[in-house]
DNA sequence: CCACTGCGTGGACGCCATCGACCTCAGCCT
DNA sequence: AGGCTGAGGTCGATGGCGTCCACGCAGTGG
């Protein structure tokens, strides 16, 4: 990871869809040893994959909610991720620290829908209780940032 | 937006990347049919753009909080929000419906920097209070939703 | 009936992805 | 010192891809 491979990050962050050939004209090496880098970062996990970002109206997904889950007392973690899982409509799942154990981002196409989503949620075994917030509009998402300041680091 | 269309953003939501060779076989048209429609759907903003899904601790972006921010009474939503916009940790910005207008997540590198920008939101004109919860890990994030049910829509 | 428009195909051509051969440099062992 | 080795780069070749253009073929309105 030095600073080249930041710089190819970062452009693919900001579009994933450049040819290796433009990638290697941006840092300054050949086409081949950009393909070679790349190719190692999506090895090593770094480069998760490529997405497009779609406008949820356009697909049918115009409601955006934010739901906190409260566990039950005794209930097991894994089981209610589990159970969250196979629930589509949850994009996000975030592990919090504080009373509410997971914090989920959902996308669905009615408030009826969301209200479906609410129910199943609350009958979830491991669950004790929920609270959502309805997003009236998102302003942005999944921003990236910048730059990368580079942070002191072990070398390996 | 036809069957094809949805097709087309369906692939490139789960592989942004793919060429447009592959995406024409895998649809049954031609390539250029294909880079017509794919344009078509950019410049209609459908398609907003083509993100590399990078792993957060890789660049230095260990930390994850979602922020609840609440407004003074009397302030002006707009101003907040420019503010808010003009910090570049801030990832989402959802406004909400209920006590906190926005629902923000935030990714910084570490927790000093978190405390940073906690600070600076509460020091910003307009917002009257902030709740922040960290996230101890991030289940998964921004998972594309399997298909899009043709729901019935407006012909324009 | 015919022109127009939207949407597709097929062909052409230059650029790109990708492979293999080779180069260079640093580190290390003898 | 000298040479081995591995990492990581360039270069050149080639087959496939992106992209432009001309054309075909409905469906529509005058």
């Amino acid at each position: 990871m030095d600073a080249i491979d930041l710089s190819l990050v970062e452009l693919l962050r900001g579009n994933a869809r450049l040819s290796y050939a433009e990638l290697a004209r941006q840092v300054g090496l050949s086409a081949p040893a950009v393909h070679e880098r790349v190719g190692k970062l999506e090895a090593s996990g770094v480069l998760r994959g490529y997405r497009a970002d779609v406008e949820p109206e356009a697909i049918g997904l115009g409601v955006t909610a934010l739901i906190g889950i409260v566990q039950d007392s005794g209930g097991d973690t894994d089981d209610v991720l589990d159970a969250i899982r196979e629930m589509p409509e949850i994009e996000s799942c975030y592990f919090m620290a504080g009373v509410e154990s997971f914090l989920l981002k959902a996308r669905v196409g009615t408030i009826a829908e969301l209200e479906q989503l609410i129910l199943r949620l609350n009958r979830t075994a491991g669950v004790a209780s929920t609270r959502t917030g309805v997003a009236l509009s998102t302003k942005w998402e999944n921003r990236p940032q910048p730059v990368t300041p580079p942070r002191p680091e072990a070398a390996p």
